[in-house]
Order: structure tokens, then sequence, then C-alpha cells
DNA sequence: TTGAAAGCGTTACCAC
DNA sequence: GTGGTAACGCTTTCAA
């Protein structure tokens, strides 16, 4: 079979192609891909013509490791599920922060599996990444620190990290259930239900601590049985859903702390025809959830200022800065939909 | 200020160093750290502690560079809009898929626009990506049969191209939409008005023509003024429900073609209170869309299959595949949850 | 089984 | 301005 234009993997033009077809030295070549000052218009012109005829395409990765500042311009970002909205809005943020710079993102999903998340930050570091965006599945990550201590900076991402001088970006959890369970005992309720995710979570937990805080700060009673931990996944937080409001005296308001936990919990009310009786506040918005009726009222982050904010910490570390940790935290933002806004028995 | 462990962007150990601390060849330091066969026991041993010592990084880019294959175990996936639901499940499947193989993925997204493709398939190819997955902005794509010339295997999805002997994953839009109105014909409709994206997007004109064929299979007469097209945005489907509904013959059944169309024809039906009257059904399916009353009966796609199918197409490339080009078609799944199955006039 | 040396495609340096 | 040449970190002959 005669080789055709359509071979693949066949060997694409090199500089020197370039250079001996252009008649010039191959530094020249390369300065004019790379657009460098100093060659002379005809020169030029020869080498772009040469280039074109060829079908030179020019080679990033040899250009890198040659290059003195030894950057890939790539940055690898380590998420839990690529496919989850959080992570997806996230990624976006990072990509378009990225983008500006001239930078592609390698992206990696752990599904909080510690394990995957070793092996991730291992191939991102063999491919020489400029840098790392992590949201961390655990607190302590040796793999991380030792990163870092290859060069290359990380900022971990919506939870910290045990790792040292890691740029971190946060949101506050506590004060965004605090004000949400205030605005609750405003309404006149009383009895007031906690649902929130594995406690091996540390958002979970903040979002817990913050719960308590606010019942506090209200002056209102914290009834133990009204707390439920643990809940993983829609499924186990419909189940408890179902328990809280078989309960003697069940409770007229629920916080549910995570997103697939508020879908969980709304199922349930709707199978007892409950969502227009029982005020639920959510954490973390849900794509649509104005569509529903009455809709999810939810403490929001934006994913996307967070995944910016990142990649601008990380930049700023590409660029040189030297100084100590930094630690960004955002505030979240309450959107009233109506499920926050029903009243309680104690309303006025 | 004295050099530290913590100051970035320095050198990191070589396998030169490596082998001059083990006290071996370099040679024998690569084959080590590639596992190959055939090196005595004690040696490897030596290498791997000095390796360890040095907190020796194998470099993969500068492996790939001087490798027999070339390979950089990267791939690059172009898609819409990484935040985009369809787009993020698509993107997880790829990763998976390539995770198998010890590949990662460079992801961009396009927002639709073809020079941002452009832009994107050239520093993919800059970076010798294996591979490139592309949900093409256009049908025609140079830059595409550029990189397949250039020895680069692609796979397009979602839609075709009419790049040369590109592989394509795609799905049957029209026979989806065919049962759909088949579906609701049984039920008693013979008023269906259709809602459609823009007509530059191919799936949005094969929905369309699912729609004419299943009207004229169901023997049903096709009403000029109760298709809308060109609708891109929820609010456009808004305001063209409203308009559609207010016609003096109104529309007793709707058919939406894409994702956020769907939304809008839904908010409206709810403004006016008719969602439990006027029958809808939507392309593409809608995170909880069974949480609302009554569901949203949707023809779904999987993107998970289509990712994955896309990626063992690519990957079968890799391994050699020299045939021409292959077209997978995927088929589309009915989920009945409710506003499909609203009784039309005519229902018996 | 091992190691020296060539070279992957590029950039940086230094002479001209 | 321009071009030769060394080197980036690695894999791959090839000879010992």
């Amino acid at each position: 079979m005669p080789s055709s234009e359509n071979d693949a993997g066949r060997r694409s033009a090199t500089m020197r192609d370039v250079a001996t077809m252009a008649g010039v030295g191959i530094a020249t070549v390369s300065r004019v891909v790379n657009g460098k000052p100093g060659v002379a218009p005809d020169l030029a012109e020869k080498v772009t013509r040469a280039a074109e005829l060829l079908g030179y395409r020019h080679d990033l990765t040899a250009s890198s490791l040659r290059r003195a500042d030894r950057r890939t311009r790539t940055l690898g970002l380590i998420i839990e599920d690529a496919a989850n909205p959080f992570s997806a809005a996230l990624h976006r943020a990072v990509e378009d922060t990225a983008a500006e710079r001239g930078v592609l993102v390698l992206a990696g999903s752990t599904d909080e599996d510690p394990v995957r998340e070793r092996g991730l930050v291992n191939t991102f570091t063999a491919r020489r990444v400029d840098g790392l965006i992590v949201v961390p599945t655990g607190l302590t990550d040796t793999e991380l620190d030792a990163a870092r201590r290859g060069g290359t900076p990380v900022v971990c991402v919506d939870r910290p990290t045990t790792a040292q001088q890691v740029d971190t970006v946060t949101v506050d959890n506590r004060a965004g259930v605090r004000a949400a369970v205030r605005k609750l005992y405003a309404a006149g309720h009383r009895r007031i239900a906690f649902l929130g995710d594995l406690s091996a979570i540390w958002t979970a937990e903040e979002r817990h601590a913050g719960f308590v805080e606010g019942l506090a700060e209200a002056g209102c009673v914290l009834h133990p049985a009204l707390i439920r931990r643990g809940l993983h996944g829609a499924e186990a937080a419909q189940e408890a859903t179902r328990e809280l409001l078989a309960l003697p005296q069940p409770p007229t308001a629920l916080v549910s702390a995570q997103n697939l936990v508020t879908v969980g919990v709304r199922k349930t009310l709707q199978e007892l025809r409950l969502q227009h009786h029982v005020a639920l506040i959510g954490f973390d918005d849900l794509p649509f959830a104005d569509l529903l009726e009455p809709g999810i009222s939810v403490i929001a982050q934006d994913p996307a200022s967070i995944g910016r904010e990142a990649a601008t910490l990380l930049f700023d570390r590409l660029d040189g800065e030297h100084g100590p940790a930094r630690h960004r935290v955002l505030t979240t933002r309450y959107l009233a939909r109506g499920s926050g806004e029903l009243p309680g028995p104690e309303g006025m």
C-alpha cells in the first residue's frame, strides 16, 4: 500500500524542515514562530510560507522542555465528579480564567476517593502541569505536600487541607446556615430539624456547627431528636425525613445541608403532601429549583466565583508571589423561593 | 535569603541524578522506572531507593518526546460548555474510559463559537494530544481535517461533520421525536405544537424533521401556526408558549426540542396553571424533572453512553484500526413522568 | 545484563 | 540580524 497523506501517525514537519525549505537557520524559524522581534520581514515571510506549505505545527511539549521557564501552559484540576453541577461550574470558571492566559486545563474526578486523588496528583505532576487546583478528599494530604515541594503551586478549594503553604478558597458555611436558622425562627418556627451529609466531609461539619450556632443565637431549643447526620444521597434523606415527620412532635421546618439531601427531603414532603406546610431551606442551589411549587429556598454558593478566585490565586503564585498561604472565604447568598418562607406556629 | 526546600520552581531530580546516586547508568534507571524486565534485582533496588531519596518524579513530557510511539497519553475534548449537564456527563464518561488506559483528558468549551473551536483544536494539537473528541460547532471544519491529516484521530459527537474520515457518534433524534408525537396522538391529541432551537443547530433540524414525520405517520394535520423554531434559551421559549396558548385554537400538547426550551415552556404552563391540562414532552432529560408535579416526560439521550462510545472509537484508531469512518447512532429512551401522558380531547 | 551515546523538537547562548 | 551548537530529560539502539 502506498503511503498517502491519509496515513495516520506520519511524522509532521519540524522546525528543521521549515528551515531548510526557507533556506534559513533553525533559530530564525524559532524566532518567527514565537513572534520574537528582530527578524527581517522578507525572511519572516519566507519562513511563514514554508511553514504553511509543509503544514508545520509547533510542538509545545518540546518547546516547554527546552524553554527556561519550563511552563507547559497546562494546569491540573482535581474535582469530585466532572458530571456534578457544582464541579462542572467550578471547572468552567477555572477553564475561562486559564484561557485568558493561554493555559489549558487537565481535569480528573476523584469520587471522594483519596487513592484516586493521589493517582491524579501523580499523573498530573508527571505531565508537569504548571499548577494544581484541588478539591481535597481528606484533610491530610502528603501527596499535595510533595507536589508543592516539587515546585508545583497548589490551591485547595471547597475545603481546607493540612498541606503546608497551600492557598485555599472556601465558603462561610456556618454563617450561611446560621442566617437561615434565624430566618426560620423569625418566621415562627420553634421545632427546626437538621439533615446533614457524612460527618467525614468538612463542609457537612461546618454546616452542622452553623445550625447549632444559629439556634443558640436565636435562643431556640435544640432538640437532639431533630438532628439527623451521616445522610449520603437522596434515598437516605428521604427515609430520614419520613422518620422525622412521624415523630410525636414533628418539626415544622427543615434545614438540609446538601444538594442531594435536599432532593430527598423534598421528595418525602411531596409524598406526604406537606411541601406547602413544612418549611425547607437547602444548602447549595439546585438547577430549576424555581420550577417547583413552592420553589426551594436555598443557601447558594457561587461555584463560578470560587473557581475564578482559585485560578487567580494560582496564577498569582506562578507570577512569583512568594508570601504566606492565603485563605479566601467567600460568602453565601440566600435565595428566597417560597419553601423557606412558609410561616411557623409562633408566627406573628 | 538562603535556598530552602520551600523554594518554588527549583529543579527537581532527573534520571541522571538518580543514576549517579545509585552508581548505575542512566539507561538502567529508565528501565527500572518503566518497569522493564531484565534488570538485576539488587540494581533495581538501589535505583528505587535513590529515586525515593531524591524525590525523583518521572517527566512524561520528555518521555513522550523521545519515545517511539510519541504518545502523550492525553486526549483533547471539545464541548459546548463544561458547565452544561449534557457536556459534563459526556466529559465524565470520556474521562473514565480514558482513565482505564492511563490517559488524561484536556477539555475546552466553545460556547458554539467556531472561532473558539478552531483555537482549541490548535492548542490541543500543539500539545500533541493523542486524539480529539469534538462536539463540532459547524458542519464544515477545515481545522479538524487538518488535525486528522496531521495524524491525530478525531471523533465527532452529537452532530456530524464534513471533515473526512472522521468517526461520529450521534443519536437518532428523528426516531425519538417521531415516537413522542405518535404517543401524543394516541392519547387523543390533534393539535400538537413544536418548539425548537436555532435551525443552525443540526440536532434542532433533525428533531423538527422527526416531528413532521411523526405527524405524517399518525395521519395528523400539521398546523404551521403551531410550529415555532429558532428559540434559543428559556426566555424565548416562555414567550413563544404564551403566544401559542393565546391562539384562538390553542395546542393541547407541546413538544419542546431542547433542554432550556422545555424549561421555558413549563414556566409558562405553570404561570397559566395549565401544567395539568396541556401535555408536554421535552427532548433531553432535566435534572430533578421527577420532583415536579406532574413530572416532565422526556425523550432522553444517554450522554454517558455517547461519551464511552466516542472514547472507544478513538482508542480503536489509536490501536491501529485503519478502516473507513464509522458512524454510530444511539437510540433515545422515552421517560414517562406524567406531563406526556395527559389525555387529549379525542382520547378514548 | 549494562552503559555510552545518539537524538526526539525545541530554545538559549554566543559568535559572526 | 542571523545561524551554529549545546542542552532540556528522556528512550533507544548498539556494543561490550
